[in-house]
DNA sequence: ATAAAAACAGTAATGATTACTGTTTTCGAG
DNA sequence: CTCGAAAACAGTAATCATTACTGTTTTTAT
């Protein structure tokens, strides 16, 4: 199995098992949990390949970082422009891939980021009024 | 009007009519066909501002630069891994958007990046096969 | 078992972006 | 039409997320 070494699995399974949206410093903290003297150089440089083999998303919402994705499966990311969350919100189909598909492109990473107001703080607004 | 300027009204008349997805550098040398000495700082602040506001759309495919949009009608940026072209498929509906707004949710700006190969890519490689 | 290829840890360097400073422009009130 | 505060600007300096580099260790194919 080629690229294999085992801080990349490591930086895969912590990606697969954090249902937030990472950045690049957070998984190194998650992933010193697994392998104590990892370097930073290594998850940039993992997270990097892997961003570009498509085994992860990567999205910026113009905080600065990257944030990073192991979940591929179709979801929306719902961020509030309020709050600076990112919500997830799951669908059956992958509409954009499929649509892309039928015009003769070979997907194999769809992003989705959604940016507005969440239900929670559009509640708040109203209360303030 | 709030947060006018003539320089801001150049960068939103440019990134209007540009049909690629420039950087903010790119943008900057375009604009300075109107406004000569128009700062670099100048083009990023308001990117960021119009960005912030959800005016303009920024992209992220890896390269190491934001790529700049200022089209929000609805459309697929698919992105090929291969030649690094971003192409834009129009859609007739914004489905993430409307699925955004029936969870509660309301949305003011949706990017979708679906990355993968091009049909022109996918058929040079035929070729060489 | 071995050697080339790839990846790593640790650290230094890069450069896209942001922040800062003094000046100019905008815009609403009078 | 002033006038002054608020906002934006040009130009430049600083930041810091990310990338590159170097000598060492791990992986993998023979």
């Amino acid at each position: 199995m080629k690229n294999y070494s085992k801080q990349r699995e490591a930086i895969i399974t912590v990606l697969r098992d954090m249902k937030t949206h990472p950045t690049a410093s957070a998984v190194y903290e998650k992933v010193k949990e697994i392998i104590p003297n990892i370097s930073l150089g290594t998850v940039y440089r993992n997270l990097a390949a892997l961003r570009e083999s498509g085994d992860i998303l990567a999205i910026s919402i113009g905080d600065g970082f990257d944030h990073f994705d192991g979940d591929k499966s179709p979801h929306i990311h719902l961020h509030c422009r309020e709050c600076k969350e990112i919500i997830d919100l799951y669908m059956t189909e992958d509409p954009a891939g499929e649509f892309a598909i039928s015009r003769g492109f070979e997907p194999d990473t769809s992003i989705y980021i959604v940016s507005g107001i969440c239900k929670d703080c559009a509640s708040k607004k109203n209360q303030q009024v």
